[in-house]
DNA sequence: CTAGGGTTAG
């Protein structure tokens, strides 16, 4: 241990030799006049006393009360009570208050510290960061000659994770080893797994695994997640399938595993194997089934989870969890007055609650909604953190508020000292450039502080997109494709900004670069949910559903009433070379206009028609569909890989802003 | 004392 001693500087802690205590003598006192007491009826008074204020600490709430009890402690003649203070530094760790303000001082007063009670400061110094500190009290523990016991070392990786050292990690390993009698230990492997997994050392928390003579649950579990995490659910699979017992946190790893890798389907089959198996849900697996749902986006899984939610005893109203994941799901499923009815109803709001309302309106462009939630949120005192600011921010950028979004960034570090990351830069460059300020949002990124990343470049190229401004997407086109080479996007969105110009030898330059990387273009695709949640698909000129005759009538009927209005096709979202006559052809036959038009043929019209998209709505669709609801009367919510936009009246909430 | 968790972007 000598090695760690040097290595961290002891001096901010000084262990005073101990010498045999004052207080201790000091308390005792003969008291002659009571009656002979037994001992061991003394013992038992004395257990009463101790699980008394064990008791009371839990109950305490503040700072002044422990104090109190504290001072009842010492009157009693425990403050050498090790039982007890180990309690009291628990506590003292819990509430946040730093070990050098009070939990050090109650350390140095006592004469011979259990192993128990180095490790609650051990684990203290570790939980409030001070990681340097909690190892050189792990020092001084081997130096007066005190052993650790299994949940030193758990304190101590715990540690090494905060600080994502893996070489004081690695020291501690070795310690377990030469102390000896922790190789098979569950809690000290089970933790080492843990910090390995946590900073990204899979091979080396595989190598404890496997060398685990006897392995639990919890081993399993941590390596299913571990898999899970960097995307590899087959191997999270098979070992699932390889455990003799399965508990609900195990059956919740591979929910929540399948729904972080965007396996929504496969997320939900998953817990319909866990419900039939008997296994009970809570609320963690809940918010991983409620992701699911909101990343299929469909009204009737929504509501189908929100049933389990509430019948399981986790309703929204009084699990913030639950009520901020289902906020985020019905956002995402196109119905933001759903989410804002979860919102109003929940008892108890915080930072996510209220992020991922923000973030709810900011996608479907009610951005003053977004706004009055933020003053809202800030007169709470909750703490904004980087993503309330992205909301905010892109609230700003989806309706053209320039100012109050440069106010904001401004405001963010200033006032919230919360420093803008790349991410909020990208936010930035957007917002200039849908407001048609592409020179200065190129000038943003070209001079901001932060490296910029896919992002940024990415919003400027849009903004180039909606503009018409060939020449800066070139320079922003030109850093996408050394960033991200492979993002089929880019290339499309350039070809077609040239296309719209006439450009059409930068065209074919563009498609010859794709051809030569063997990128090809993902095939447009839009999906219609019908009123009882059937799901109809559609592919660009696919022309193979059975009313495929009906419904290119009924875009020709809407044409021509639209043109009577008009309307005039926008050629320029074609991105091919041909005559007008095709272009025209081409854009009746989109995927969005298919299931435009099949919605109107099945769907009442006391119902909103509600369309999802895989890529970004063109500009034609939209001023199509803005028409169509002006015409028809209907409600038209479409769902593309960016935002919500709600057609009515011959209006879309996205203010043209998308 | 050790395992599963919600909000972000072009």
């Amino acid at each position: 241990m000598v090695a760690l001693s040097q290595k961290f500087s002891t001096s901010s802690l000084k262990f005073i030799p101990k010498q045999f205590c004052q207080y201790h003598l000091q308390q005792i006192q003969f008291q002659t006049t009571q009656p002979f007491i037994p001992f061991s009826q003394l013992q038992n008074q004395r257990n009463l006393l101790e699980s008394h204020l064990i008791s009371t600490l839990n109950g305490c709430t503040s700072l002044a009360q422990i104090k109190q009890t504290h001072a009842y402690v010492i009157r009693k003649g425990l403050d050498q009570c090790c039982y007890i203070l180990t309690k009291l530094v628990r506590i003292l760790t819990k509430m946040g208050i730093p070990m050098d303000n009070y939990a050090k001082l109650v350390f140095d007063q006592v004469e011979y510290p259990n192993p128990f009670l180095w490790t609650a400061l051990i684990r203290g110094y570790a939980l409030q960061g001070h990681v340097k500190k909690s190892v050189c009290v792990y020092s001084c523990m081997r130096e007066e000659g005190s052993l650790p016991v299994s949940f030193t070392f758990s304190a101590l990786f715990k540690a090494c994770c905060t600080v994502l050292d893996v070489n004081l990690g690695r020291q501690i390993h070795t310690q377990t080893i030469l102390i000896g009698g922790f190789s098979s230990d569950l809690y000290v492997n089970n933790s080492l797994i843990d910090m390995y997994v946590k900073l990204g050392f899979l091979g080396c928390a595989r190598k404890v695994f496997d060398e685990l003579p006897e392995k639990d649950l919890i081993s399993w579990t941590e390596l299913i997640v571990a898999y899970a995490e960097l995307g590899d659910m087959e191997s999270a699979g098979e070992l699932f399938d390889k455990l003799p017992i399965k508990d609900m946190v195990a059956w919740t790893a591979m929910v929540t595993g399948y729904a972080q890798n965007a396996k929504p389907r496969e997320a939900l089959e998953f817990f319909e194997r866990m419900q039939n198996e008997g296994v009970e849900t809570d609320e963690v697996t809940l918010v991983g089934v409620i992701s699911a749902c909101a990343q299929l986006g469909a009204a009737k899984y929504a509501n189908w989870v929100r049933g389990i939610a509430e019948n399981s005893g986790f309703d929204p109203t009084r699990c913030v969890v639950v009520g901020s994941a289902l906020i985020d799901m019905y956002s995402k499923c196109g119905s933001v007055e759903d989410a804002y009815k979860v919102f109003e109803a929940m008892e108890e709001r915080n930072v996510f609650s209220y992020s991922s309302m923000i973030a709810g309106f900011a996608m479907h462009g009610c951005a003053f909604a977004a706004f009055e939630l933020f003053h809202e949120m800030l007169k709470t005192g909750i703490k904004p953190n980087r993503v309330t600011f992205i909301g905010v921010l892109t609230a700003c950028s989806h309706t053209g508020m320039v100012e109050q979004g440069r106010q904001i960034f401004a405001s963010m570090e200033e006032e919230f000292g919360v420093s803008p990351a790349v991410d909020h830069y990208a936010c930035m460059v957007d917002l200039l450039g849908r407001a048609g300020c592409l020179e200065e949002a190129l000038n943003l990124a070209e001079t901001m502080p932060l490296e910029p990343n896919g992002g940024v470049w990415g919003a400027l190229l849009g903004a180039c997109r909606t503009y018409g401004n060939p020449d800066i997407a070139q320079i922003a086109a030109n850093h996408l494709f050394e960033l991200e080479p492979n993002a089929i996007g880019n290339y499309i969105l350039l070809s077609n900004i040239y296309a719209s110009a006439g450009r059409w030898n930068d065209v074919s330059t563009v498609r010859k670069l794709m051809r030569e990387k063997g990128l090809r273009k993902n095939p447009a695709c839009s999906w219609l949910e019908a009123k009882k949640g059937v799901i109809h698909e559609f592919f660009a000129g696919d022309m193979t559903n059975p009313r495929s005759g009906q419904m290119k009538q009924e875009l020709e009927d809407l044409l021509n009433r639209l043109k009577a209005l008009g309307y005039q096709p926008n050629m320029s979202s074609v991105a091919y070379d041909v005559n007008d006559e095709e272009k025209r052809r081409l854009l009746m036959a989109h995927s969005e206009k298919l299931a435009l038009a099949f919605g109107l043929l099945t769907i009442s019209a006391d119902w909103p028609i509600k369309i999802m998209k895989n890529l970004r709505i063109c500009e034609d669709c939209h001023l199509f569909m803005c028409g169509v609801s002006q015409i028809t009367g209907r409600v038209i919510i479409v769902r593309d890989n960016l935002r919500f936009h709600h057609f009515q009246a011959g209006k879309c909430s996205c203010g043209n802003f998308w």
